[in-house]
DNA sequence: TCTTTGCGGTTAAACGTTTAACCGATTGAG
DNA sequence: CTCAATCGGTTAAACGTTTAACCGCAAAGA
């Protein structure tokens, strides 16, 4: 057992195993003949003095090596948690390390996480932008990092992208619905300022116009509703309140479960709801919630393998990758309480 | 515009600033007296070619820098997600960066999770760990590097710790249901082979001996409890049939509250449901579960200040800190329906 | 005028690896 | 017997930083 709080390098290893440095290096990364006498004072010296090879100094060495950087919006959300975990274990399984950061809702601030992460060198990077612009996307052609983006697609991107077919999804929640009976419909929305909450609201109203129907209302509540926003109860106690939700947002489907509980209102009994994203919590509720699940794994597997092929060099067009959602129908959706077809 | 794929480093940066490295060096980390004039064409120079500083070169000069290693036994639980938002939150704004990785529930993985975060050669660790042994503190020991565990305390552990008073909490909530009138409780916990889980179990059976009562039975259902166990779910409908149920695990009251709408038991009517872990969800339910809290930020912020003080070199006794839970009432829970009181 | 001090900058060594180049000794072919 | 090739190992350079040591010069104190 080594003395406490030594840094054991190579240089010690070779010394204690009375070789140079160079055979030490050999025999940890086996890349030449080394004599098996010679191999296993070695690594008996590795073991006694507990010694690990220096990342910094191998990447230093090395140019770049299997870091990969992963940024994201936030940690507290399962759905970015759930991707990482997907990509912790692809990057696990291919010998690479991943370095997450969050950065939060702040341009700003997701600009200096980008640079911490390029500042590592990192072989490729995989980004969760939190706004439609990405202004960054220049920053990290000009360090030429291939890089792939999950989820939020940029405005103009020359990039590979790896997202769900949005407007497909909320096309077939809407579709289920208006099936069911159902022609008020309320679509509560974080913030329209997002591209893929743009791209499931136009399929939900793109399908109404053609099947004839009012286009419906969208409330735009924020990032923060888990709690339930007064907005959205106020308009389930009105008048014309809707007979059904499609919440387009795991934390607003919770608000909306919340909302549709402290109003009194039944469900699927006086409104069905649908909700986004597919957690074990949805299906233990009563009734369990009705989602459109997003392909997560998936997500996260396609996403590391264009970025493995890029790394190896391939240099086709950036490809664009839509995904497709699945409708799980469970006990919160039902036909309108009363036969009030329009 | 630098051009593509062009590693820009400090040297070039001099070069186009027509001064040496030292001066580039000096004026990013601004250290001794430099010139406005030359001040201003070193950062213009670095503006112009996007330099950023390598880490690895940083880390390899200086022996030791800003990382902190982070190991967590599953990126899939909220609990530790949570706790990484927490300290990833820290980290940034004490200049850190952390590193996660995952263990899983293999302890060889485990091992090999450690010894690569260690390899980044940080400068602190919060672990995890995911048994009781965590055979490895002998390794972080003889490296040298300052650590704290977090809520799964070893056996035996000269380290600091923070953790959560396990065996006050389940006490409370077996206090509260008692209280209740209820006197068939059923456990239902992960695994005894869990330090924590064992304090939690040791609560309650206390309390129960104390006041008079069998001791409740306690049920192992492992760590994939989420879709409801097949054992609860006979449990609930058999004749001995409890009238109050403890989850001593988020994932466990998920299965838990699953298995009781799958046996057609109203909750709190037939059973009252105390979950463990506060999250969102608990509150969108119909009921919102009453749930034993834990302080998830406090734990994270005591970890992450008491491993700022050891990196700082403070050298007392390790720390053993318990923080106390409060248990939530809310809907899951009332007084058993008849009045069957032994 | 001479010495000191401080300013603004440069030089060079060091951190822990990897790896191309090298080298002595043994072996095999011709 | 000679020459080439292979084997098993070493030497030294390089990666991008930081920083102690150094240096020329101008201002200030004696």
């Amino acid at each position: 057992m080594s003395r406490k709080g030594a840094k054991v390098s190579i240089r010690d290893v070779a010394e204690e195993a009375q070789v140079s440095v160079a055979t030490v290096s050999n025999v940890v990364r086996n890349r030449k003949n080394v004599s098996d006498a010679v191999r296993a004072r070695v690594e008996e010296a590795i073991n006694r003095l507990n010694y690990l090879p220096d990342r910094a100094a191998m990447q230093l060495r090395e140019g770049r090596n299997r870091i990969i950087g992963v940024l994201v919006p936030s940690l507290d959300n399962p759905f970015f948690t759930a991707l990482i975990a997907c990509l912790e274990d692809r990057a696990r399984k291919d010998g690479y390390d991943i370095i997450v950061a969050s950065a939060g809702e702040d341009s700003e601030l997701a600009s200096s996480r980008l640079k911490a992460l390029l500042s590592w060198r990192p072989a490729g990077m995989i980004v969760l932008p939190n706004d439609d612009l990405f202004a960054d996307a220049s920053f990290l052609d000009a360090a030429g990092v291939p890089y792939v983006v999950i989820d939020r697609l940029p405005h103009s991107c020359n990039a590979d992208t790896i997202a769900v077919d949005n407007e497909q999804a909320a096309t077939e929640a809407a579709a289920y619905l208006v099936g069911l009976g159902h022609r008020r419909l309320l679509v509560v929305a974080t913030t329209l300022s997002l591209a893929n909450i743009r791209e499931r609201c136009a399929g939900i109203t793109a399908f109404c116009v053609q099947a004839g129907l009012p286009v419906p209302t969208v409330l735009e509540v924020g990032h923060h509703a888990e709690e339930g926003p007064e907005v959205l109860t106020e308009m389930l106690t009105g008048s014309e309140a809707p007979t059904a939700i499609i919440a387009l947002t795991n934390s607003i489907t919770l608000g909306a479960l919340r909302c549709l509980h402290q109003s009194g209102c039944a469900v699927p009994g006086d409104v069905s709801l649908v909700g986004y994203d597919d957690y074990a919590w949805m299906r233990a509720t009563h009734p369990p919630i009705t989602a459109i699940s997003q392909p997560v794994d998936a997500l996260g597997a396609q996403a590391w393998s264009r970025l493995m092929h890029r790394i190896a060099g391939e240099s086709t067009a950036p490809m664009q990758v839509r995904l497709s959602c699945t409708l799980v129908v469970r006990g919160s959706t039902a036909p309108p309480r009363t036969g009030e077809f329009s």
